[in-house]
DNA sequence: TTAAAATTATGCTTTAGAACATGCAAAGTT
DNA sequence: AACTTTGCATGTTCTAAAGCATAATTTTAA
């Protein structure tokens, strides 16, 4: 397929979301802006400190949305599936990015620069109801992080984020294994704990038969039983 | 002065950020739905769960916005000062609230319904970017705060907490004395410790003249230093 | 294929900060 | 004035989780 009619895939069928927000001329701009980019697995695709000037949309993978803290501790505040967008809030805001963003697999992402977008925000209300709604969703979710990963206890927030990790990317096939694949680090970093309590929890948890472990592959044994954990324990 | 008279002072003079950004008509439609409330010290203004039905804008005073957490725990999340507006971030998000408004002393409150705001965001853009704006600066805040909350050790936590007083409230006219008087136990909700250890911290910070301490009355005697504080260590 | 590096797994030690207890002082209340 | 409540201060104890060390396993690279 050629590259020109690969992008008019991607951006009339990928897009949906907001492709069905537009009118033709508005559709016709971003056809014409829209670039593609691909990215290696942990490969970086902004930084913390960076200019924010893309809207970014991933269209296959996986990427993690992160901020280096203390002492090269990181800790993820989102995960991204297709079709979703990102990088815009820092722009709204008029401030450098506070945080960063990579690849956590092989990954295909669009752009369209954020001047464009500002202006199809100005003759688009939809389209400035996505992004408030986007943002207040997000917001809220913050809030409730600050006071989950300071208050809840280790398995609490290993729970959670086992959760978060169901939420957003689901089961293979067979109803149980996670269909992400992360590092015991990735899994710490998730849930402000280190990679040596990521493992002990897990490995917790397997005994305990609410998972089983595999290597990366994860599967959800007893659900409810998780989700117990995540609101008490 | 009459209630009337006292309605459109208030609504003229302090709701300036908005204000100037809408016509007429859209004046009229606030003046005729602005209504005032007022507060005693710690009264509750919403509750987490509540569903969202106002734009609350502070007049006077001083209010704070928390969630209640594990075993009475509370963690405040933001810090409003006239004129700032709150309480629509759950109505956008179409969702209850993730969290509760408490005025910190008497205070003064308008409301607008929010239906009413969502139809003069649909028809005026510059204040569909107030809130697009207001919304990114608030989620890289609390994106960050995230990573300071989980991260930083006492001490840098409770010198973050005292600068964020300073820079939302100020000094009285000595240029020195914390315009906020809280008690130990909200300094300590702010800054994600117990009551006991915000004590201790306070207490610490004065012998090592970073500050002076006479009750509630707090003197920034260092700033510099606590900015480092709040950096490092 | 072998070597090197990274990741996972576990046991042991240390510690930051919570939990608890107690004493004072200030400020209302009767 | 006596009593009660509330908030501040400080010392002591306890524990969840970090830090560290080491080994086994897996992955990557050469």
């Amino acid at each position: 397929m050629s590259i020109k009619s690969t992008l008019e895939k991607v951006i009339s069928e990928d897009l949906a979301e907001i492709w069905s927000l537009l009118n033709p001329d508005e559709k016709r701009l971003i056809t014409d802006n829209f670039e593609i980019h691909t990215f290696k697995k942990n490969q970086i695709i902004y930084a913390e400190k960076d200019d924010p000037a893309y809207l970014w949309c991933l269209l296959k993978g996986k990427v993690k949305l992160y901020k280096d803290g203390i002492g090269g501790r990181q800790q993820i505040l989102r995960l991204y599936r297709p079709i979703q967008y990102f990088g815009y809030r820092a722009y709204f805001a008029n401030e450098p990015y506070v945080s960063s963003a990579s690849a956590f697999e092989p990954s295909t992402l669009g752009t369209l620069p954020m001047a464009l977008v500002k202006s199809m925000i100005d003759n688009n209300r939809d389209l400035a109801w996505f992004f408030i709604h986007e943002l207040s969703k997000n917001l809220g979710g913050s809030d409730t992080k600050i006071v989950t990963l300071t208050q809840k206890h280790i398995r609490g927030r290993l729970a959670e984020a086992l959760i978060l990790l169901i939420d957003n990317y689901g089961f293979e096939d067979d109803g149980k294994t996670l269909k992400i694949y992360m590092a015991r680090e990735d899994v710490a970093n998730l849930s402000n704990m280190t990679t040596s309590n990521a493992i002990r929890t897990l490995s917790a948890f397997a005994q305990e038969r609410i998972i089983t472990v595999d290597g990366r592959r994860i599967k959800i044994v007893d659900e409810a039983k998780l989700r117990q954990i995540s609101k008490f324990g």
